[in-house]
Parts: structure tokens; C-alpha cells; sequence
DNA sequence: TGAATCACG
DNA sequence: ACGTACGTGATTCAT
């Protein structure tokens, strides 16, 4: 079914500048081009339509109405109509034209007519579309436009932005005001307005308005019923019924003007490429441009001529002659040992692209890829090495990778090719848009121009690195670390089906048998894995205590686990069906045919800097629970020529603090060895002797939730505490290490001037929210603001020992292989024989990699599995 | 597609 | 008065 949004445009604008006006930057002000523009309230604003086109489909209506300013009838029936009005910012008066504009390139309907404001217009075509029996949609912040409400027609009410917005129907009004969308003109003829400067009836409350209405429905009726009344209240509407009457005609938004167009003519088909782009780069708005819905993007009409020469043997390439060139490669989504459509190359400014069956027969290419003195500029290199090296053609020489780059200039840049081409201006054909007749999923000229723009863009890319002082990280980090995270895809880690199949029968006996047992507590059968069947099942049929509404986690759970028997066997239950379902029969898809499992380490998705790793995700494999943990059993080499090495950093987060704080106290702990949770424990809780378990346990909580920037109420939460405790014992910690406090309090203003925090590297994270106008969403930026550094730099520590960790296995040529990394800790591959040299070798480049102002302290061992190396 | 849940650091 | 610990990925249900 067809929906109708049209959009009240004066409305939305004066909000979103209001929105953005108090979140200037104390020096800068609000946004503006360099040449001074004001584009706060049209970034907002195109935010709000960009949030819409998300939530329209093909064949939807929308439409934006504006008020032209000028005098309307309304004016002249009334002069002091609207005259009370403050006169509108300078700032906000420049951007209405902007906005016009940014809808002309959106491609938005927009409407607006002399004698008419903008309520007309939506209210006459909100009824066009109610008549056709279409969904409605009205975005306005003026209650007058209630009155539109029928049963196809709803008004979104917006406070602040669109995700603060109030759903409208009749129900809804009748509940909040006590009575229907139409009445509301008569109470605008009892009670005026005062935004719009009409009087109404002097001495009539809400409350008499509202039970008058009640009572006698409408304006007239009440006219007539008090003249048969004798009271205060009474005489004033006789005495200025006529006041009162032309209050109401002025509310009533008119639904039958002549519009010059019809439904049909707002109707959405969606925008160029080339005119957004136009309109950002303009207003200097790049940013938006990655932000863009693009699935409304429609396929450009003037593309730059790009001949794409399919070839079956390359022009000659070496080194001498050719110092960069730029690649692609064409493959499916998960590269390793997938298949590769072709391969995309640049020479001598034409583009090339070879199909997959060709390549092997090019000895030339081969050689090329191999060189490392042939310098490859790409998009993703990683995926290219890993899949091509898995399909034993060697690839080296990575001089710059778009992705990577790209990343570092900002993490919560969109990761995907579009979107990067998109910030720097580059329109990407979409995957399916021209297809090959080779392969239906083989698209060679998006293959070609990512190749092509990634060498073209590569100069100015790195020239933004370099004002962020982002071009050391980049060049020493993170482009050493996408060779070094190929060679650990590519490696592989083992895991045996057969035993992972074993526990899986163990798991699923056991999930059967509580199955069983629940059903039988609960009185029926219903599906456990549905939160919302076990939801009805405890808090309505078995009438739990229900203190976070119809919440079944673990947290919530296991506050009434003491009411009924039934609680811990779905805890239980969960249990083993997680590990069966993620576990078992989540990762057996992943084993390839050499036994191992090549998941994707993923190096530009985390906003701290993190690696993650999917397909599957070795990061998260179980350990805290001892059934849990036998998965790991089930990683092992097969024979016995190699074990499993397992190194990791101790505290590592917490010793970053110590460090990027400077707080003698706590880089004294980790000099002398001492254990940081005890030696917290003592200093919150003032012991002299002996600290406990319990006290241990609390002191940890605190040292984390520090990290993580946690409230009062949050530590109280989680330690079950009394709020007066908790807060003490975070008081007491900030008392402890003076230097966390005044570290936090740096961070927390620097990023509300700048908008973004750093790590030791000089790795960015921006928080744009910091200055948000929603307290929620300032607050969850301090947070991150606060942890990003912290978790940050740990993971630049992490990756820089990975580099060196590889190069000096290298350098001595050992077999021993890096395979995985989970923030903290690296697992090796190591052969019998070399046990005893890596170890040491190793632990002592991961304590040393990085010149930090704390020590750092690795612990670990060897195994035959994945379970027992610690 | 998003929410809920739970696995990890 | 607000709502309340950072960063991930996979699976499931429900729309």
C-alpha cells in the first residue's frame, strides 16, 4: 500500500536549526562554508528528509510545502495575525533558499503559493490522499495540524529531531487533549493562540475550554448554551462570541485550495548522484554525501566515458617502466578459496580487466602481482592477497589501500566501496547496474573504476591523512598489518568436526532433556528460543515478579530464579542451545577441505581502532564457562608435530590508563607486580590487612566500569549495591588516582571542542554527538569518549606487536605461524621444535613493541589444544 | 530488517 | 529529571 509524507518545510527548518543552533562550537560557532554560509539548519534538516527517504518505498508520495512569507488572507482578516513573532535569525533566513535547494537535489517534491501558508497545502493535499485511500503522513511541530487527523491521516508531532517524534492519530488526541481532531479549531476559537497571536475568549482556561467542548461540542453550541447560563465564564464568550468565532476561522487550515498538480506529480523516484553532489560539494557538506540513502540513488545519465579493454593478455609491466599500478580484483563476498570473476588492472592510463580463466595463462601477470617492487594501489588489498594466495597465486607489494586509508581519515565512515568512493566524490556503479554477459555477478567496469580511483585518489587521500597527523599510523601501522592479517586468513586455524560434533550430541541431550522439563513446569509446550513466549509464559501465566518488563536476560532472570525451579532450567537451556546453535552448528560450515577455519579479521570496521573477525567469529569463542569452554578442545592441529601457543597481555587496558594518565599511583602497581584489583580493593575500601575475595571482586567491577565511564547508578547495578555505595566507592577510586579524574575531565572537553578523541597513535575517533541536543546521546559520547582512547591504544599496542611479532619470526626463519588475535592476546602455530625459542622470543617482542610509559607484562603457554594453552 | 539474547575482550 | 558500562558478531524470532 502507497503512503503520502508530505512535509511541513517551515516547520521542520525552524526546528532544525533550533536543534543545532546551541551545539556551536565555542569558537567556530555554528556550521558555516569557509566563506561564512550559515548550513547548520540545512545539514539537520537534510538529515531529517534522508531519514524519510529511508522509510519510503517505490511508489510512495512525498512532498515538502513552505509558506512564502507573504501576507495571507489570514493577515488580512486579522492584522495582528502571527504579529507577535520575534523576527527570524539572519542565520536561519539565509538558509531557507539552501534548503530549496538541497530538496531540488534530492529530487523532493516542493510546493509553496502566495496567499497561502504552508498548512493549505499540506491540509489540502492530505485530504486528496485520505480520499484516494492512501496512508498520510503529516510532519509538522504545529498542533493546528491536528485537526487533519482522519482515519487515514496521522500527524508525526517532531520536538526536536525525527527520532524524538510524536505518532498522531485521533485515538491519540482524544487521549491527550480529551477531545477530537476536528474540536481543535473550537478550542482555538475559546482559547486562541498565542503563537499565532489570537486572543480567544479572555477568561476561559484549558480546563473550561476542554469541558465545554465536552460537554457542548462545538464553538456555536457553546455560543448558544450560555445564554441560558449566568456565570463569569458565560458572559465572556456572549460578549466576544465574535472575537471568539473568528479565532476558530482563523485556525481552520484550509483542505479544498487548487492545487496545480496531482498525486501522481509527488510521486518519488529518487535523486542523481551528480545533484547531490553538486549541492554538498557547494556547501561544503561532504559529509552528508556518505550519509545519503542510497537506495534511492538513480543510475547517472552523464558518466565520464570509461572503456574498459577485456583482455586476454596484458601489455607488458616491470618495474623499471611501471612503479604503480592500479588493481582489483573481482570475487565473492567471503574471498577466501571463493571465486574470482577477474582481475581489473591500470596501465599506461587505460583500463584493463582480464576473466578469471585467463589469468593463470598470463605468465607476465603472474610475475607482476609477485614483484613487490610493482607497487599496488587498490581497495581492500587484503581480500585481493587472500584470495589469490589461496588459490596459490602470490601477491605483494601493497603501496596503498583506499579502504585502510579511509578508515583512518574516519572510522564511522561507511565501510563499503560506494560509500568510500562516495565521500571523495567518486560515483561507483552499483554491483548489478551493468552486468557482464561473462558471469551474471560479474560486474568488470566497477572492477576497473575501483582500481582506477583508488590509484587516482590515493595522492589526496594521504594528503587529508597527513593534516590529522594520521599519515605515521597509516604508513607504520596499518598498512605493515594488512599483510601480516592475510598471512593469519590465509593460515587458517584447525578445527576438527568430529569432536566438535561429540560435544554438539552431549549439548543437544542436554538442551533436550531441559526442553522437556520446562514444558512440563510450564504446563504447555511453546518455542524457548522466542523471549517473547517465555516472557508470556513467566510474567503472565506463572505471574513472576516482573520488574523490567517482559525482559528474559540473563540479568533479569536470574533476579527471580529463587521464585520458581523453572528459571535456572531456562538459563540452563539457553546455554546449551547457544553453544549448539552458534557454536556447533554455527562454525562446522566454516571448516574448509584442509580442516581449517579462514575467518576475515576485519581491519576497517571498529570505531577504537579493534580488529574484529567474522566467518565466523574466532573472537568469541567461550572460555568463562567450563562446558563451554571444551569447544575449544575441538581447535587442534591433527598429529602431533604442532601445539598451540597462547600469549597475553595482562591488564593491558588498564596499564594504557596508568600511562596515558600519568598517575604514579597506578604505573607503581604494575613496576612492582602487584595485582591492580587488590591494590584498588584496599584504597576504596581503606583495608590495612588482608583483602578478600568479595572485596577483590567489588574493586574489579570499579576498575572496569572506570573504563567504560560508568555511573553511580550503573556500578550500583551491577555490584548490587546501594547507590550511596557505589558512589562512595567511585569517589573513592577517583580520590585513589587523581590523574584518571583529571584525564577523563581532558578528554570529556577536548572532545566537546573538537569533536573527537585520539589515541597514543594519533588514532581519531569523532564523536559528533558530543554536543547533541539529547542528554542521552551526550552522554553515551562522553563514554565513549572517555573509553576510545583507552581501548584504542591498547589496540594500536596490540596490532604493532603483531607486525613485529611476524617480521622477527620471519628474520629467523621459524615455522612457528601467528593465526589468531583477540584484543589482548595472539595465538600461535608452533612446531614441536621450536617451543622453547618462540616462547621467549615472542613474549619478549609483544612486552617491548611499543615505547610506553608502563610496563607491560605477557603471560601464557603452550597446548595441544585450543582449551589448555594458557 | 531490527530487536533480543548471549558469546568474547 | 533524564537513564544509567565500552567495543564486537551470530543466531533467533517477528514484522
Amino acid at each position: 500500500m502507497a503512503k503520502l509524507i508530505i512535509i511541513d518545510g517551515n516547520s521542520l527548518l525552524f526546528r532544525a536549526y533550533y536543534a543545532t543552533l546551541y551545539n556551536k562550537d565555542p569558537e567556530k560557532g555554528i556550521l558555516r562554508t569557509k566563506s561564512g554560509i550559515p548550513t547548520n539548519a540545512v545539514v539537520s534538516f537534510l538529515n531529517m528528509m534522508n531519514k524519510i527517504l529511508g522509510e519510503i518505498k517505490k511508489g510512495d508520495y512525498l512532498m515538502v510545502a513552505f509558506d512564502t512569507g507573504k501576507p495571507t488572507f489570514r493577515h488580512e482578516a486579522l492584522s495582528t495575525y502571527k504579529a507577535n513573532r520575534k523576527p527570524v535569525d539572519e542565520d536561519l533566513i539565509r538558509q531557507f533558499p539552501i534548503a530549496r535547494e538541497a530538496l531540488k537535489a534530492l529530487n523532493i517534491f516542493q510546493f509553496e503559493e502566495e496567499g497561502f501558508e504552508a498548512d493549505d497545502i499540506a491540509g489540502t493535499m492530505a485530504k486528496i490522499g485520505s480520499k484516494a485511500n492512501i496512508d498520510v503522513i503529516v510532519y509538522t511541530s504545529d498542533r493546528d495540524f491536528l485537526q487533519l487527523i482522519d482515519n487515514k491521516i496521522t500527524v508525526n508531532l517532531i520536538r526536536k529531531g525525527l527520532k524524538d517524534v510524536e505518532v498522531m492519530t485521533s485515538d491519540a488526541v482524544i487521549e491527550k487533549y480529551g477531545f477530537t481532531p476536528t474540536q481543535i479549531i473550537d478550542y482555538k476559537g475559546l482559547r486562541g493562540d498565542s503563537s499565532d497571536n489570537l486572543p480567544g475568549i479572555p477568561g476561559v482556561g484549558d480546563k473550561t475550554a476542554v469541558k465545554l467542548i465536552q460537554k457542548y461540542h462545538d464553538f456555536d453550541h457553546i455560543v448558544e448554551a450560555m445564554k441560558n447560563e449566568k456565570s463569569k465564564v458565560a458572559e465572556e464568550i456572549i460578549n466576544n462570541q465574535e472575537l471568539g468565532r473568528m479565532c476558530r476561522d482563523l485556525a481552520i487550515i484550509k483542505t479544498d485550495i487548487d492545487l496545480p498538480f496531482t498525486l501522481e506529480d509527488v510521486e518519488y523516484e529518487g535523486y542523481t548522484f551528480n545533484s547531490i553532489n553538486e549541492f554538498c560539494q557547494k556547501y561544503e557538506l561532504i559529509s552528508f554525501l556518505n550519509r545519503v540513502n542510497s537506495k534511492w540513488k538513480m543510475a547517472s545519465t552523464n558518466q565520464e566515458d570509461f572503456e574498459i579493454i577485456e583482455t586476454k593478455t596484458f601489455p607488458h609491466i616491470d618495474s623499471q617502466s611501471h612503479i604503480g599500478i592500479a588493481i582489483d580484483l573481482e570475487s565473492e563476498e567471503n574471498y577466501y578459496d571463493s571465486q574470482i570473476y577477474g582481475l581489473a588492472i591500470d596501465v599506461d592510463d587505460k583500463h584493463y580487466y582480464m576473466h578469471w580463466n585467463d589469468i593463470a595463462k598470463d605468465k607476465n601477470i603472474l610475475d607482476v602481482l609477485k614483484d613487490d617492487q610493482i607497487k599496488k594501489y587498490c581497495y581492500d588489498y587484503k581480500s585481493i592477497k587472500v584470495a589469490l594466495e589461496s588459490k596459490q597465486i602470490e601477491i605483494n607489494g601493497c603501496a596503498f589501500d583506499i579502504l585502510i586509508a579511509a578508515y583512518l581519515l574516519d572510522s564511522s565512515m561507511n565501510k563499503d566501496a560506494e560509500a568510500i568512493m562516495n565521500y571523495f566524490g567518486v560515483d561507483l556503479p552499483k554491483k548489478n547496474d551493468t552486468i557482464s554477459l561473462f558471469d551474471e555477478n560479474s560486474n568488470p567496469s566497477r572492477c576497473a573504476k575501483i582500481a582506477y580511483y583508488s590509484k587516482k585518489l590515493a595522492h589526496r587521500v594521504q594528503t587529508e591523512l597527513s593534516k590529522i597527523s594520521g599519515l605515521k599510523l597509516y604508513k607504520d601501522l596499518e598498512l605493515p598489518l594488512i599483510d601480516t592479517l592475510a598471512n593469519m586468513e590465509i593460515e587458517g586455524f584447525p578445527l576438527n568436526a568430529d569432536i566438535l560434533d561429540e560435544f554438539g550430541k552431549e549439548f543437544k541431550k542436554k538442551a533436550d532433556l531441559l526442553a522437556s522439563q520446562i514444558y512440563e513446569l510450564a504446563g504447555e509446550k511453546f518455542n524457548l528460543s522466542s523471549p517473547k513466549q517465555i516472557g508470556e509464559i513467566l510474567y503472565d501465566k506463572l505471574k513472576l515478579t516482573n520488574n523490567k518488563k517482559y525482559s528474559t536476560s540473563i540479568d533479569a532472570l536470574k533476579e527471580i530464579a529463587h521464585e520458581h525451579p523453572i528459571i535456572d532450567k531456562i538459563l540452563e537451556y539457553r546455554k546449551y542451545f547457544k553453544l549448539l546453535s552458534t557454536y556447533v552448528e554455527g562454525l562446522k560450515p566454516h571448516i574448509h577441505s584442509d580442516g581449517k577455519i579462514h575467518a576475515t579479521f576485519n581491519q576497517a570496521l571498529t570505531q577504537t581502532g579493534r580488529l574484529s573477525s567474522s566467518n565466523p567469529n574466532l573472537q568469541n569463542i567461550s572460555i568463562r564457562d567450563e562446558e563451554g569452554k571444551m569447544i575449544r578442545k575441538a581447535f587442534v592441529y591433527p598429529g602431533d608435530k604442532y601445539e598451540i601457543l597462547s600469549l597475553d597481555y595482562s591488564q593491558i587496558e588498564l596499564r594504557v590508563l596508568a600511562a596515558l594518565c600519568h598517575s604514579e599511583n597506578l604505573k607503581n602497581i604494575f613496576i612492582e607486580h602487584k595485582d591492580i584489583h587488590s591494590e584498588t580493593a584496599k584504597k576504596i575500601f581503606h583495608l590495612t590487612g588482608e583483602v578478600d575475595e568479595q572485596q577483590r571482586r567489588k574493586a574489579k567491577t570499579v576498575n572496569f566500569g572506570i573504563i567504560y565511564g560508568i555511573s553511580d547508578w550503573g556500578l550500583a547495578e551491577q555490584l548490587q549495591i546501594s547507590l550511596s555505595e557505589a558512589k562512595e566507592l567511585r569517589e573513592s577510586f577517583f580520590r585513589t588516582y587523581p590523574e584518571v579524574a583529571e584525564f577523563f575531565f581532558q578528554i570529556s572537553s577536548d572532545a566537546a571542542k573538537y569533536n573527537y578523541v585520539s589515541t597514543l597513535f594519533g588514532r581519531r575517533r569523532y564523536l559528533r554527538e558530543f554536543n547533541d541536543s539529547n542528554y542521552q546521546v551526550r552522554e553515551f559520547a562522553r563514554r565513549a569518549a572517555i573509553n576510545a582512547p583507552i581501548q584504542g591504544t591498547a589496540a594500536d599496542l596490540i596490532k604493532l606487536a603483531m607486525i613485529k611479532c611476524e617480521k622477527i619470526l620471519k628474520e629467523n626463519h621459524f615455522e612457528t605461524k601467528m593465526v589468531l588475535q583477540i584484543h589482548d592476546e595472539l595465538i600461535f602455530k608452533v612446531p614441536i621444535n621450536e617451543k622453547e625459542m618462540v616462547y621467549p622470543l615472542l613474549k619478549k617482542t609483544m612486552e617491548t613493541c611499543m615505547d610506553i610509559d608502563v610496563p607491560l607484562e605477557v603471560n601464557g603457554g603452550f597446548g595441544k589444544d585450543w582449551y589448555s594453552a594458557k
